[in-house]
RNA sequence: GGAGGCGUGGUGUAGUGGCCAAACAUGCAUCCCUGUCAAGGAUGAGACCGCGGGUUCGAAUCCCGUCGCUUCCGCCA
């Protein structure tokens, strides 16, 4: 899905006819997008790039392009001979100012492709503003360029139309987000990007500081403690449009700094937020993307156990009906060692149905267990269903002759919908995350590869009811899995003693066609309960308090129940705009490493600089 | 930290051991052309095939290393 052909955008006057409203000399100004048939006759001033010239010899087109569309202009000798000598030497992108008459295209010339298609502007005066030099590669959205190229003219590279969509796409999309916010109540608040280190999680990015040598700040991971404490100030309900900066490893859809639509209320339920936020995405869609549809609402909402167990993963894509389904009751006393000893190990054994895949040859096979090997799958069992001339279930598989016809169709109708001769089962024998982890990938990869997802489609989802701790055997301590703020389920607390793993979070992610869109929490609000987490993560209560002393402290002076979610707002434009990737909706990314190609970002910095910091370099092995 | 893919005129590709002192398209330059709109026609310039090493009589092509971009795993409260 390349290019930024996929969605529409809403019209939006404002955008273009603010200009309009100028006037130079005689001349109304125009942008280049916004002629009509009804401004025949007018004189009228346009500036813009040449997006293309067509010299005729006698006669020279030009389509003068701004953010608005596209012109033509003709440069007549018979109207001007300055004009269309000037023209000649004019070349791609060279910056004009031109002033003419709005004409009627003659007869049969008209162009259909182009919204101001009917007209043309024949030029008495043309100033070239600007010159450009041949340009790395073209204005449009024909080819694919390399990355690195692009990164490095990125202020060419958003000259394309699929990149000047995306970026007015993004706009629309926060200012509806700002809107939304505002016509409910909530105050729009800064908070600072120089914050103390907590590490928790990510890695921090540092900022020395000159004044006191030897210490430093931190960019924010998210301002999660700050609108807690916003919340303990009494400002009840806040948003934010906020910068999030984590030091780790880059993804198509993870830059080192992003933006999250913060939000936190107070005094409300989990509910009051997933309606917020439903409300908010099901008004996105509608208003701003028109030909995206929304495969559901409201929103289906699962447990993250029946996403796990369903889908094998905490962020379903649900634009297909491809579900994980346990087959371990009816294999267990099998003879098929691979089921019934991983059964007996205390795993599991869950398959997918694949439409139509029973003629898979060797090879395809192969590949689909080498798949879920990456995974973590020990190997991968399959039957590739058939029928014979009694119209019984026969299978042509290594495994298949463990089974008997009515064990075969026993198996087949567990499967939702049933399976049918033709179809491929593959099952995966473990234990459970194993399972998961492995049928979950194949079931996103073979949702691709049989073309079961539709493009134009939303399926948003609410998981819900996440654990609030997972155990890390490495450290041999229980870690939040949200982060160590969030509330246990009331109705849990009592399990936080006996049994930590158990216990469940008020806690939400906002899913949309296999990407997590946001999630959120109702946070805790007690000094008790928070220390008793705290206690539970294994940081003493020195450490407690030197880390998060600040919340800790505020809770103590009045802290009302409160809880909020924070969107990333680089996926929902990214998965609103049809890109597979978050760059081709921010500005000015970074490349996977992490480097600015344009500004050559990181760079070494003057010794001066670094003396002044208090900071000396280690030698590095490499280079 | 690890695995895969890619790297050939400005751009996008073809070429996978000799036919390559590298082809095609586009862009660029010069010329012709008064109804084009991805204009058309003619002529021309432009790449030591990412970089370094090796194998070979011979390397864009095979091998090793390295760098960059990218996808994924780890990582991402």
């Amino acid at each position: 899905m390349r290019g930024g052909k996929l969605f529409v955008i809403m019209p939006s006057e404002k955008d273009f006819t603010f200009i309009m409203k100028r006037r130079n000399g005689v001349s109304k100004i125009y942008s280049c997008g916004t002629l009509q048939a009804e401004n025949v006759g007018e004189e009228v001033t346009l500036r813009g790039w040449v997006n293309r010239r067509r010299d005729l010899g006698g006669l020279i087109f030009i389509d003068l392009r701004d953010r608005s569309g596209l012109t033509q202009v003709i440069f007549d000798p018979q109207i001007s001979e300055e004009g269309h000598a000037t023209a000649s030497k004019v070349r791609s992108e060279y910056v004009l100012k031109i002033s003419g008459t709005v004409r009627k295209r003659p007869e049969g010339t008209e162009n259909s492709n182009l919204a101001t298609g009917q007209i043309e502007v024949a030029v008495t005066s043309i100033e070239v503003l600007n010159t450009a030099k041949p340009l790395p590669f073209e204005i449009n959205d024909r080819v694919e360029v390399d990355e690195m190229v692009r990164l490095k003219y990125r202020y060419l590279d958003l000259r394309r139309p699929r990149m000047q969509n995306n970026i007015i796409l993004r706009h629309r999309i926060v200012k509806y987000m700002r809107d939304y916010l505002d016509e409910r109540g909530f105050l729009e608040i800064e908070t600072p990007i120089m914050i103390k280190s907590t590490p928790e999680g990510a890695r921090d990015y540092l900022v020395p500081s000159r004044v006191h040598p030897g210490e430093f700040y931190a960019l924010p991971q998210s301002p999660q403690q700050l609108k807690q404490l916003l919340m303990v100030s009494g400002m009840e309900k806040y948003f934010q449009v906020a910068r999030c900066f984590r030091d780790e490893d880059l993804r198509s859809d993870r830059q080192p700094e992003f933006t999250q639509l913060d939000i936190e209320m107070s005094f409300i339920e989990q509910e009051d937020i997933l309606q917020l936020t439903e409300g908010l995405y099901i008004g996105l869609v509608e208003k701003i993307v028109a030909n995206r549809k929304l495969k559901q609402k409201p929103f289906p909402r699962f447990t993250f156990e029946e996403s796990m167990a369903k889908f094998g993963n905490d962020k379903p894509d649900l634009r297909f009906d491809l579900f994980l389904t346990e087959i371990s009751d009816l294999v267990k006393d099998s003879e098929f060692k691979v089921f019934s000893g991983a059964i007996a190990a205390g795993g599991q054994v869950k398959g997918l149905s694949l439409p139509g895949c029973a003629n898979y040859t060797r090879r395809e096979l192969d590949g689909l267990v080498e798949f879920v090997k990456q995974f973590g799958a020990k190997g991968m069992a399959w039957l590739a269903l058939d029928k014979n001339e009694r119209g019984e279930f026969t299978s042509k598989s290594p495994s298949g002759k463990f089974f008997t016809p009515e064990q075969l169709e026993v198996i087949a109708s567990r499967f939702e919908p049933a399976a049918k001769p033709g179809d491929l089962l593959v099952f995966v024998a473990d234990q459970p995350a194993v399972v998961a982890n492995a049928l979950g990938r194949l079931r996103n990869e073979m949702g691709r590869r049989l073309n079961l997802l539709n493009p134009d489609e939303l399926a948003f989802a609410w998981i819900l009811d996440f654990p609030l701790l997972e155990w890390k055997p490495e450290e041999k301590r229980w870690d939040a899995v949200h982060h160590p703020f969030t509330a246990p389920k009331p109705e849990d607390m009592h399990l936080l003693d006996t049994a930590p793993g158990a216990v469940r979070a008020d806690c939400y992610d906002i899913v949309c066609n296999g990407y997590e869109v946001g999630s959120g929490s109702i946070r805790i609000h007690r000094r008790d309960i928070q220390s008793k987490i705290f206690s539970l993560l294994s940081y003493s209560e020195e450490e407690a308090q030197a880390r998060f002393g600040h919340l800790l402290n505020a809770f103590e002076y009045g802290a009302p129940p409160h809880g909020g979610i924070a969107p990333g707002v680089d996926r929902t434009v990214m998965i609103l705009a049809g890109e597979e990737s978050i760059r081709e909706v921010i500005a000015f990314p970074k490349t996977q490493s992490a480097t600015d190609e344009m500004t050559q970002a990181p760079s070494p910095v003057d010794e001066k600089q670094l003396r002044e910091l208090g900071i000396a370099l280690i030698p590095q092995n490499k280079g």
